[in-house]
DNA sequence: ATCTCGATAGTCT
DNA sequence: GACTATCGAGATC
């Protein structure tokens, strides 16, 4: 991490094409500021779902659960799932039209002994020991074990559905934070079918950098 | 490495 | 009543 001041992305940032937005906010880092401590991780893997996608939540309008997606872009969207697992998305496009970014895996780099305890990794993963921390394949062991998958980002960073249309262009509970101008290298994203839905599985619209090793899932 | 399956509850038809 | 933008354990190869 550093030294070197971090700002947080500004609304104009989300305003995007949904799925230019997918690859550019990879690399990002989102924040959790929580009394219980402060989680910090960079974005690795994402889908975009868009409002004329029948696998978007909001195709079919606007619901109770669903109506963040809506409201003002660069906001949270986070929804309950499978009786037991939370979802994040950012919002994105602009008031109104239903499209957002779901996060679906992390790299920890900050804070990983409370994701870790709010994991409920305790024997599992042996948090201390070298092969998880003294070398790049014990790192991304641990990583993916903390934040790879949509579920455990959300459990690691301690988000459910208070944390549903926060604002993260703005420091606070949870916000995203760009390390550098230069972090998007949008020429090297790799672009696959999106994973868990059953339709418009044709579309190529889950993102990963080329030589991501912090996904969710291979290949 | 790849698979199957159970857990668990909110949402929508 | 069916489905779900998931996870982890256990079986099998």
């Amino acid at each position: 991490m550093s030294n070197q001041r971090m700002f947080p992305l500004g609304c104009e940032f989300y305003l995007q094409d949904t799925v230019e937005l997918a690859k550019r906010i990879l690399n990002c880092l989102l924040i959790s500021e929580s009394p219980e401590g402060t989680t910090i991780g960079r974005i690795s893997e994402t889908e975009a779902y868009t409002a004329n996608d029948p696998a978007c939540h909001a195709f079919r309008g606007k619901t109770a659960r669903n109506q963040a997606m809506f409201g003002t872009p660069g906001h949270s969207y986070i929804y309950f799932t499978y009786g037991m697992h939370h979802c994040f998305n950012v919002v994105s496009a602009s008031e109104g039209v239903g499209e957002a970014v779901l996060v679906r895996s992390i790299e920890p780099l900050l804070g990983l002994e409370l994701m870790r305890k709010r994991r409920g990794l305790s024997k599992e993963i042996d948090f201390k020991s070298d092969n998880c921390q003294n070398n790049e394949a014990g790192r991304q062991k641990l990583g993916v074990a903390l934040c790879g998958g949509p579920g455990k980002l959300c459990q690691a960073f301690g988000l459910d559905l208070s944390q549903n249309g926060l604002d993260l262009t703005q420091q606070g509970r949870l916000w995203i934070g760009c390390p550098n101008e230069e972090m998007q290298n949008v020429e090297h994203v790799i672009a696959t079918p999106r994973i868990g839905i059953s339709v418009e599985t044709e579309r190529l619209e889950r993102f990963y950098l080329k030589g991501e090793r912090f996904l969710s899932r291979n290949k």
